[in-house]
DNA sequence: AGCACGCCGACT
DNA sequence: GTCGGCGTGCTC
């Protein structure tokens, strides 16, 4: 007898193994084992089993150490969910699936508890018409039948309730649900609110920096099919379900969706569309932003939109939305409107939270009169100053590429006094102080969140207990205020990054605007001010309506006359490389292979410093869902030359 | 990813 | 003389 082995290595392939006649009777497609590999004993997973040697001449096999499980740890669905991981999103099978399974061969099931106890409480207040028809659709739904539905509306109109009573449902009938949130933290409460209706032990809270044992628990009782409500981050989608009824995604625009870091590469979109389609779940996703992506599976009829429309009772209120400049007569970063604003709020003793929506642009050359940004003559991205020893002191467009003098005329104002743009949250903070010296002012960004000592956890913690004036924070901090205590928010620099090289820009930017209205209109006195210094670069008139929908069907129509995802998809290839030479040698090389696979070819473009020891660029290659599994493919087996190294990210949502 | 083999620099 | 740097190659 023989098998098939995958390893939890970076490796695309299986190896063949002779079974010893002792454990033929164990094993089985499914089953972890450990055996001789490379010099070295180590866990690997059967994948297949026959009775004819199918190896290569010429190798000699090696035998089967031990079996380590006595039934596969996944169902039946953990090798289309590898096949279609790797089709979507490429990288090594071995990663692929050992990112669903522990490799650890001391990790064993544990035995399912001998009984449940389940009693689920739901609150008696009445439910508004929008929740009514959501519950009375998706109870009608045969059950193991795929179902996939958006619960569109904008915040404080019952769209978590709805999923949590559903999944009370689920629970109540033995079944699985599974409920995933973009950042455990920010869901404390809502965890909190799931373990009094569902009991604290019929309530997984799963995550991917948890206790191994208590990572383990859940695992097992998962695996065993015990009835459950998960709520985790997006690796909580690759758990072994037994009988998933239900999956719910929460805030489903969030990017935090996506993963792209670590191997391997998902997007929970699409793979909760895959899963819940194999179990016969109900697949659930609630905004109020959808990304782009899901709307256009609501045109197509891919998905079924039950729209949320009345507001939940005591939530009735819409913020005041004002637009202001970037500069006032007293302050050349604060107008004068939110400076009396804040006034205002100190003297109420409230909390106001100022966000800096700049990321990859701290040397950004903006006009000293009206505060506009030098922008490429070429394709009107913001340009960036930087000062090389071989080229100077220059502007440079990171988008395309293309080089301008620090001579500049103000597009907006003519005037010709420009000024980099200098410093982070810590200017403001220094500025506000001017102002406001009484005043308690914290510091929010990914600087002060890096040691656990630094302000951030400060002041996320000020956020929800109002024990600050005023947080001057980067675009994290506006997606902790979740139940914050903050009446006043304001956006300094709005249309800084709409003409960065990420065409999601303003996609990301539409969504924090409608973000912040959503937080701000749960509060009687909510105000949101935004500083703009070119107040056409984003159309404002959704977002003061209160009406996503107009907002994201403009950015559709320019995705669709682009050619940019949901109408396209992408592959983004990172090339790295110490030389120079070597590099765009690499690069052209790649482009030459790909470039006739593709509908279209877009870089390389820089990225980072070029200062850096290691130089990096990328290509991006725009493809069709026909063209797709093929150009991923060649991409995904490319061997690079010898000192370079490649990075292939199939969706990408990183573009800096 | 590990792990070993292999070929050049600064130590007792 | 050799200890150890990490560049390269292989895993049934």
């Amino acid at each position: 007898m023989y098998c098939k082995v995958v390893f939890d290595v970076p490796l695309d392939r299986d190896f063949d193994y002779a079974v010893p006649v002792a454990l033929a009777d164990k094993i089985m497609p499914g089953v972890r084992v450990t055996a001789p590999f490379g010099r070295v004993l180590t866990g690997g997973m059967v994948v297949s089993v026959s009775e004819v040697c199918t190896a290569p001449e010429g190798i000699k096999l090696k035998e089967i150490a031990s079996v380590v499980d006595k039934r596969p740890l996944f169902g039946s669905d953990l090798f289309p969910l590898m096949r279609f991981m790797k089709a979507n999103w490429g990288g090594p099978i071995g990663q692929i699936l050992f990112a669903l399974v522990p490799p650890q061969p001391y990790f064993k099931l544990e035995n399912p508890p001998s009984s449940v106890h389940i009693a689920v409480q739901t609150p008696s207040f009445k439910l508004t018409s929008s929740q009514e028809n959501a519950l009375k659709t998706i109870r009608s739904f045969a059950a193991y039948e795929f179902h996939p539905v958006l619960l569109n509306g904008p915040a404080y109109t019952g769209k978590t309730e709805t999923v949590l009573r559903l999944a009370g449902e689920v629970l109540a009938g033995y079944g699985q649900a599974l409920i995933t949130v973009p950042d455990i933290a920010a869901a404390r409460q809502f965890i909190a609110e799931a373990e009094a209706r569902f009991g604290t032990e019929n309530v997984y809270c799963w995550h991917s920096r948890m206790l191994l044992s208590k990572k383990k628990k859940y695992f097992s009782a998962v695996s065993n099919g015990v009835p459950c409500v998960v709520i985790s981050t997006r690796s909580g989608a690759l758990l072994p379900f037994k009988n998933l009824r239900l999956a719910a995604v929460l805030d489903e625009g969030d990017e935090h969706y996506k993963q792209e870091e670590n191997k391997p590469y998902y997007h929970l979109r699409d793979l909760l569309m895959f899963r819940a389609q194999m179990h016969g779940a109900v697949l659930l996703f609630s905004s109020q932003t959808p990304s782009m992506e899901m709307l256009k599976w609501v045109e197509e009829g891919k998905i079924l939109q039950l729209p949320f429309t009345q507001p939940v009772p005591g939530h009735h209120f819409n913020p005041q939305i004002k637009i202001t400049n970037k500069k006032g007569e007293r302050s050349k970063y604060l107008s004068d409107f939110l400076l009396a604003q804040l006034a205002e709020n100190l003297n109420r003793k409230e909390t106001a939270l100022l966000i800096l929506n700049r990321r990859g642009y701290s040397n950004a050359y903006y006009c000293l009169n009206c505060g506009s940004y030098a922008k490429c003559k070429k394709c009107g991205a913001i340009l960036a100053r930087e000062n090389t020893p071989e080229h100077g002191d220059r502007l440079i467009c990171k988008k395309c590429g293309h080089a301008e003098s620090l001579q500049q005329e103000c597009p907006l104002c003519h005037n010709l006094i420009f000024k980099s743009r200098g410093g982070g949250t810590q200017k403001i903070v220094t500025e506000l102080a001017k102002f406001f010296p009484k005043a308690r002012l914290l510091r929010l960004d990914s600087d002060t969140l890096k040691t656990k000592s630094g302000q951030g956890f400060e002041a996320l913690g000020a956020l929800k207990s109002g024990q600050a004036d005023i947080i001057v924070g980067t675009r994290l901090a506006s997606g902790a205020l979740r139940g914050a205590k903050v009446t006043l928010a304001a956006v300094l620099d709005a249309e800084l990054e709409l003409d960065g090289p990420d065409f999601r820009a303003s996609e990301k930017y539409g969504q924090m605007l409608f973000d912040l209205r959503g937080h701000l209109s749960g509060l009687a006195d909510g105000r949101l001010i935004i500083q703009a210094a070119d107040k056409e670069a984003y159309d404002y008139a959704p977002l003061l309506a209160g009406d996503y929908s107009a907002a994201a069907e403009t950015e559709l129509a320019l995705r669709e006359s682009f050619l940019y995802p949901p109408f396209v998809r992408l592959i983004k290839v990172l090339i790295k490389a110490k030389e120079t030479d070597l590099l765009h040698a690499e690069t052209a090389r790649i482009k030459r292979m790909a470039a006739p696979l593709a509908l279209d070819t877009l870089g390389p473009v820089w990225c980072a410093k070029k200062t850096d020891t290691l130089k990096k660029q990328y290509l991006l290659f725009k493809t069709d869902d026909r063209r797709w599994l093929d150009l991923l493919a060649k991409l995904d087996s490319w061997t690079p030359a010898k000192k370079v190294t490649l990075k292939i990210a199939a969706d990408p949502y990183d573009f800096y």
